[in-house]
DNA sequence: GCAAAGTACTTTGTAATGCAAAGCACTTTG
DNA sequence: CAAAGTGCTTTGCATTACAAAGTACTTTGC
């Protein structure tokens, strides 16, 4: 049987820039915001709202601290942004799954 | 060594909508409008504007010929379209290589 | 035999991003 | 104590994706 709608792509997770930061929370479990910078090569003003959307779509939860007086935010996966990064994964997985 | 530049995520190929036909075109070598629509889904427009993006990229080459008379476009990967697609691959390989 | 319906698209408009630059609320340093 | 630095958030613009309307035919019904 075919259909079309056997991958769905979260659109959410699609971006490039939210991908490297799913991936990235996905194996070191917490990250903070200047990390995150270096890592996906993001700017503050990207990097920020970025964030908010994946906040929005609570598949990541932010935590505000102070360290030495500093403001510091702490990026973390939900248990929904985990599975939906799976899900993710596989949907990927199937567009390329029978391609030579 | 880390960089952020390993994994560079075409964006012409990264849309839902073209990497369907993408892939799509990558088993089958040749295939025509209406049936890329059925297989991906896509409306008349959705599929020609996205066919206009991936010829103005040179990743497709566009026939147009008449058959009973009627017109009849088919699409068909260059061949910088198939490499572009092997990368996008690998770059999105890259993404979940070390991941759990 | 001609109008209405169908086929095969392309073009146009609009609403939703993504990115960078500017702004804000502090703290630290000379 | 003013100027510079840190750690972000908000704003504005430019791009884009999707759908609806438009175009150029051919076929079918009366």
């Amino acid at each position: 049987m075919v259909s079309t709608d056997d991958f769905e792509i979260d659109k959410v997770i699609h971006e490039p820039a939210r991908l490297k930061i799913m991936a990235q929370l996905y194996v070191v479990e917490e990250a903070d915001f200047i990390f995150l910078m270096r890592q996906t090569g993001l700017t503050w003003g990207n990097l920020s709202s970025h964030m908010s959307k994946l906040e929005d779509a609570d598949y990541i939860e932010v935590r505000k601290e102070f360290l030495d007086k500093k403001p510091r935010t702490i990026l973390k996966l939900t248990s929904k942004g985990r599975d939906a990064f799976k899900k993710y994964r596989s949907a990927l997985d199937q567009v390329f799954k029978d391609l030579p």
